[in-house]
RNA sequence: AGCGGGGUGGGGUAGCCAGGACAUCCCGUCGGGCUCAUAACCCGGAGACCGGUCGUUCAAAUCGACCCCCCGCUACCA
């Protein structure tokens, strides 16, 4: 009997938590306890909502309430969600909370006291109106260089000159527009730095942590350790707990990462043992473990441990077992992207245990897993449902019938030892896994013995069986009904409910967790009554991929025709010009194209704009847009449009032209080339496809959308007018347009 | 461009760190069996020379070098 420490990385309160979260670090953790607790551990297992920081104030302003009420909102979704899925956490509390803030009190202090803190002034914005201090964002004025009135607090936009603090001509603060006078301000920083060898030392000790951990981690040090402020002028937050301090919190990063610490605390005053929680972090023999995702990393295996090596006293993490990503087609799974699934609504549509076996089954553990609906259809019906469902049932409903009760064994010892080997072999494989935190390979060791179990119940043919030997029929039955034993308490820690379904219907006495591991190697008593089985799983109908037109990646672009008024040099970049452009209206553009056009080449020259694009700063100056060009090795020229096209002209090939923004590596994953026209309808992109357009003279170079690079069809570029986009003559077939 | 991860039958994957005899499993597919079971189960077949090239070795999917492609983060990417 041990203790083991499980900690779960705080979910943000700002959204309800989605697949992702489940695969990467709730359900493993779970897991993982549910299987301690099995064979007889102790396990600790603690998180809660992470509910300080800027974008919970964000979102607050947006609604207009308070923090704690969006943060508070958000805690009580996900903690339902996570019971929901049968997670079981000793605690799932959250960091707005007295018990919290005076344990990061009581950390931050020891830190200070013991000299791994320091404070450092710096200048700021401060409004005398709102009496607080400003974010450089919230502060405007005029740039001292290029005289843009509406320069933010640290960087111009026009020019790209980022500034001291102070520096900006009649600055105005955002929210009042009273001029902010500068004052001093202070803020405590973490002296990482001190850490850097003790740290490197403990991670070289750690053979047993997943490589890309363990590497991740490496790289981070030998980068070398910045010291990093860790309080912030804000109300939102852990009040910094020192005199002439008002005003101030403590940094999210550094005070979350204590809520491991403050839920144990927490956790022990509840159960009224307020000292228990010593026991999991004082003594060196129990092991704590950190389920997290991958971006999670270096605040669990680099801050925190040197929190804690500074603080002293407790253990460092023993295994920080990371998972990667789980993608949607893809793509990250992520609140701000919009292609969330998430638990609330997954768990309206389906059985736990089937959202758990997906998860479990596709866990990105050492790659990024792609979820789609038709895998998770697939998986749940043929797998779970087919395999170890089928399994189940046929020998609960065949026994059910025609004995009501579990028949006594009256074969021989060797077949049933035989029976008896392949459980214990399959367990003792399964719990190896599930030590060494192999979540997937645990699952196919359940999922084997089913199959075997299906194999055996073929080979015995009770239906055949029951009619010449019922003697016969229920030994053998005996045999399966243990496997089918074996199978429930195996599989409880993954799918905990349909596991204790099992084990009702197999009238054993007591309940699964309590019995444990130890259930699978004794042997049923025979008589015991069975109950009317039915099914324990049911087949999911889940929801249909959207198929999309063939061109419809193309809609997402809005392109338009422009005319470059003014051209110059970026003054603070070597391969970038910066130019005004008139799409209609004007905007700016960075491009670079430096080394192959001149400034005076561009000016009055007809361009194609990508005018959709979210704006993004380069090397300080905001471009709104890009302008089309073709690549071919060295070679790289501007794409023209057709001689009577004016500014403003869309470019929309005979569609709707997007008016949503995107993202810049959204439009790197389309597919643009320019072709030669070899024939009526025919283009040639290095091999040669069909395209829709208008005619073209044979041997012109045209522009062409492709859905895919592999695609037999493309799109022509052309007007509202209908006349094409075209490319210098010297361009190869298949130059990619960029 | 830099750093990290990855490229294994139609799709998805294991194996790679500690090289070795027919390359794993799931889905799909083809053929057969069974009828207890949620058109479920069982058996058998076809299908990959393990991204490419060159090396190390008696032996490489597994080690090394170079190259190509994909994904993530970062950037003077637009």
């Amino acid at each position: 009997m041990a203790k083991v420490l499980v900690c779960v990385a705080w979910p943000y309160a700002n959204a309800a938590i989605h697949l992702g979260h489940v695969a990467g670090s709730l359900l493993p953790p779970d897991i993982f306890s549910k299987y301690h607790r099995l064979i007889g551990n102790e396990v600790l297992m603690v998180s809660g909502s992470d509910q300080h920081g800027t974008p919970i104030t964000v979102k607050a302003d947006k609604e207009g309430v308070t923090p704690e009420a969006i943060a508070d909102r958000y805690h009580e979704i996900n903690k339902k969600a996570i019971e929901g899925l049968d997670i079981e956490f000793s605690l799932f509390t959250k960091t707005h909370t007295p018990n919290h803030i005076e344990v990061v009190d009581d950390v931050f202090l020891t830190l200070k006291d013991k000299g791994y803190l320091y404070k450092k002034g710096t200048q700021q914005y401060y409004c005398p109106k709102c009496e607080k201090f400003l974010p450089d964002r919230y502060v405007e004025g005029i740039c001292p260089a290029c005289g843009n009135e509406k320069a933010r607090g640290d960087q111009c936009e026009k020019c790209g000159k980022t500034f001291e603090g102070g520096e900006l001509t009649s600055a105005v603060c955002l929210h009042c527009s009273t001029a902010p006078e500068m004052r001093e301000t202070e803020h405590y920083f973490l002296k990482l730095s001190a850490f850097h060898q003790p740290l490197i030392d403990w991670i070289s000790g750690k053979e047993n942590w997943k490589s890309s951990v363990k590497l991740f981690t490496r790289n981070w040090l030998e980068a070398g350790l910045q010291d990093r402020p860790i309080t912030r002028d804000m109300s939102w937050g852990v009040p910094v707990p020192l005199p002439g301090w008002e005003g101030k919190v403590i940094y999210v990063w550094f005070e979350a990462v204590i809520g491991y610490l403050s839920a144990s605390k927490e956790w022990a005053k509840k159960i009224g043992r307020p000292e228990e929680w010593k026991a999991y972090w004082q003594d060196p023999e129990v092991r704590s473990y950190y389920f997290l995702g991958k971006d999670n990393i270096p605040f669990h295996t680099i801050i925190w441990p040197a929190m804690l090596m500074g603080y002293g006293g407790l253990n460092l993490p023993y295994d920080v077992p990371a998972n990667e990503f789980l993608t949607f087609k893809g793509d990250k799974l992520s609140k701000s992207r919009g292609n969330s699934i998430d638990i609330p609504s997954m768990l309206q549509r389906f059985e736990v245990d089937a959202i758990r076996y997906y998860v479990a089954a596709n866990m990105p553990e050492n790659k990024d897993a792609d979820f789609s609906w038709s895998d998770f259809e697939t998986k749940v019906n043929n797998e779970l449902v087919a395999t170890l469902g089928n399994f189940y049932h046929r020998v609960l409903s065949f026994t059910y019938k025609h004995f009501g009760t579990v028949p006594e064994y009256k074969g021989s010892d060797d077949d049933r030892k035989e029976v008896f080997d392949a459980i214990e072999a399959a367990a003792k494989q399964v719990a190896s896994d599930l030590e060494a935190c192999e979540f997937k390979r645990a699952l196919k060791g359940i999922m084997d013995l089913a199959q075997y179990g299906n194999r055996y119940f073929d080979g015995v043919g009770p239906w055949a069986l029951i009619k010449k030997d019922r003697d016969a029929c229920g030994s053998a039955l005996n045999l399966n009904l243990e496997i089918v034993k074996a199978l429930a308490v195996m599989s409880y820690p993954f799918m905990p409910r349909s596991a204790k379904g099992a084990w009702k219907l197999l009238g054993q006495e007591g309940d699964l967790e309590a019995t444990g591991w130890k259930a699978i190697a004794a042997p049923l008593s025979g008589g015991q009554k069975l109950q009317e089985p039915k099914p324990l799983f049911s087949k999911i109908a889940a929801e249909k991929e959207d198929a999309g037109s063939a061109f419809s990646g193309f809609s997402a672009l809005n392109l338009k025709v422009g005319q470059i008024t003014e051209a110059g040099n970026h003054p603070n970049a070597d391969s970038l010009l910066l130019m005004q452009v008139d799409i209609g209206k004007k905007v700016q553009i960075v491009a670079g194209l430096k080394a192959y056009y001149s400034p005076d080449e561009l000016k009055g020259r007809k361009v194609v704009v990508v005018s959709n694009l979210k704006p993004a700063k380069l090397r300080g100056y905001e471009s709104q847009g890009m302008l089309l060009a073709a690549e071919a090795g060295e070679l790289v020229t501007l794409l023209s449009p057709p001689e009577d096209a004016a500014p403003g002209d869309a470019v929309n090939s005979g569609m709707v032209p997007g008016e949503k923004q995107i993202e810049f590596k959204d439009f790197q994953k389309l597919t643009l080339r320019v072709g030669t026209v070899v024939g009526k309808g025919k283009v040639d992109v290095g091999r040669e496809i069909r395209y829709t357009g208008p005619e073209v003279a044979e041997g012109t170079r045209i522009a062409v959308f492709l859905p895919s690079p592999e695609a037999s069809e493309g799109l022509a570029f052309f007007t509202e007018k209908g006349a094409p986009v075209v490319g210098d003559q010297r361009l190869p077939g298949g130059a990619t347009v960029r």
